[in-house]
DNA sequence: TTGTAAGCGTTATCAT
DNA sequence: ATGATAACGCTTACAA
């Protein structure tokens, strides 16, 4: 590999010099700036981005950690994120792994980035405070459950949002609602939704009944398989179910599909997110729309104060409710 | 930031014993190993990824260039690959780009990654040559398009996945089918299957329209419009449509239903690849299954190969034609 | 305006 | 079995 001293060399200066150059420092004379240029031109020099963070202590790279890249909703996230982040000088890369592999984050990013996006992932407190005592800033996309609960986050407010849907679901007669949510046991930001929902539904003054909580694993599939065991055992007692994500609640409509029960005629199926799917499925689904982009923009803003020192604040953003057929009979 | 030798005067000995004990030589006695491991403990000490990289020159790292993380089938790849990789001690990164910024992406990426894998991106001969005369090879996970042509790829063989399609319209019927691709100027890997869509044609012995080619963008919404534009003005000339992926295809269905053009009675559609959506829409889709493990796993393969200095081989996957209501009229 | 040289945190060679 | 020490390619005082 070419180096700063080999182009130093044919452009009969010192490595010095050349880093001038490169650094784009004005004390250089036009002379021997382009004698410099020519160089590099000649020799397809590249500077070497890893020695030059080891020394400057910046890699103006970002990673984000990606819970399920098969979810479009978190994938459409991303996009915005990157966006965000290059239009800052960041270099973003994306990055999944799985909580048995959560320690070998330490190691595999310290140094390597200068901050940390968690996207639907929760990260350990011990492994956050670690970062952050090495001056790393994480910030998550979404609230994350209770173990990462000192993380800085942006996110919607789920009781508020909710509550919106169990309103809409009131209006069409429903008085018990089921709530499917994500691998319940491992807290992700599934439980948060699950916790507003829960609040939402006491706000709207009904009762909720423990045995209606199903864990759809966050997928389709998993949702699929959930909610079919119980319709195979029988009818089920609530008249509407909300899915934590469009992904399960579009896995719900297939179970039903699949045991024949009708929808909204017999269940009425709600998500949250409102991914581009979910107007395409049979019937297509009512949810509450995520708002991607205002997001990215809030969460990047977040960590970019952070990595520039300044402290974390909070803030909620607001979503909207779409209904469609899966709630209310079309009529005609 | 707690250094090696920090952590080397704690334990009473020289940096380079401390460099022993981290990567597993034999030769340390058990009494400093340990005092060296518990040092290492105490202090929280992290090795420096960065300074390990520039001394080895092995980052064991590997970038995945992706073109859109919204199309699900490629997410799902992508989940492949990285638990590939990750069998194999690498930690990978994703990273998406624009065409402007191609030139970025060497230095970006030099010395940063040990290998890049392209996915649905197809870089410039000069790029990839550059990569290559700087040993950093790269693999395509589906073969690039004409610009692409030098790169080492994995896919299927377009023109016989294909036939087994049009042969299935043609049971159906159907002597005129049309073909949606994506980006027809940028040379994608669209292209790719539109060539072997041609190809196919002609084995079943169909004439092609050039008026029958539309173009999808790529995505679902670009899909809709195009296809919504054409129904528009007037009854299209082919019976049977089908998509380069099956998010267009999907969105043809939904331009189908907004021009009240019944499918698969008025208008056969048929996609390629089988996301998770396909068996969801309505009706499902008819489409070509893609095997993404498989092919992940002989992308990763080929990569670590050359890697290792070993030259490139060429070899085609095996794909399925899965017929749902989309192409044919169910009964009942 | 340019050159010298120290240092970033490692690894690896060579002594000891 | 362990310790000095020279790289790796870059930035940056400081000196010239």
């Amino acid at each position: 590999m070419v180096s700063r001293k080999e182009v130093a060399d044919r452009a009969g200066v010192s490595s010095a010099v050349v880093s001038y150059v490169l650094n784009d420092r004005k004390i250089v004379k036009e002379e021997t700036r382009r004698k410099v240029l020519q160089a590099i031109e000649e020799l397809g020099y590249q500077p070497n981005l890893l020695a030059r963070s080891l020394k400057t202590k910046k890699t103006k790279q970002i990673a984000v950690l990606v819970n399920y890249l098969g979810n479009p909703f978190e994938a459409g996230i991303l996009l915005h994120l990157e966006h965000e982040l290059r239009e800052h000088g960041y270099f973003v890369f994306f990055h999944t792994y799985r909580k048995e592999e959560e320690d070998q984050l330490k190691s595999v990013f310290m140094g390597r980035v200068d901050g940390i996006l968690l996207l639907g992932q929760s990260l350990q407190a011990s492994t956050v405070a670690d970062f952050e005592s090495r001056e790393v800033p994480v910030v998550s996309v979404m609230q994350p459950g209770q173990a990462g609960s000192r993380i800085a986050y942006r996110d919607l407010d789920w009781e508020a949002e909710l509550l919106k849907l169990i309103r809409h679901l009131q209006e069409q007669g429903h008085t018990r609602i089921g709530f499917m949510s994500g691998e319940i046991a491992s807290a992700s930001h599934y439980e948060v939704r699950f916790e507003g929902f829960l609040r939402a539904l006491a706000a709207a003054g009904l009762t909720w009944h423990p045995e209606d909580q199903l864990d759809g694993g966050g997928r389709f599939e998993d949702a699929e398989r959930a909610l079919g065991v119980r319709l195979a055992a029988g009818k089920a007692p609530f008249t509407a179910l909300v899915g934590a994500n469009d992904l399960m609640a579009a896995g719900c409509l297939s179970a039903c599909r699949g045991a024949g029960v009708r929808v909204p005629e017999e269940l009425a199926v709600a998500g949250c997110e409102n991914i581009l799917m979910s107007a395409q499925t049979d019937p297509p689904l009512t949810t509450l729309h995520y708002p991607r982009q205002p997001m990215a923009t809030e969460a990047v803003g977040l960590l970019l104060a952070m990595i520039d020192g300044v402290q974390a604040d909070m803030k909620a953003l607001d979503g909207e409710l779409i209904v469609r057929g899966s709630t209310v009979r079309i009529h005609g």
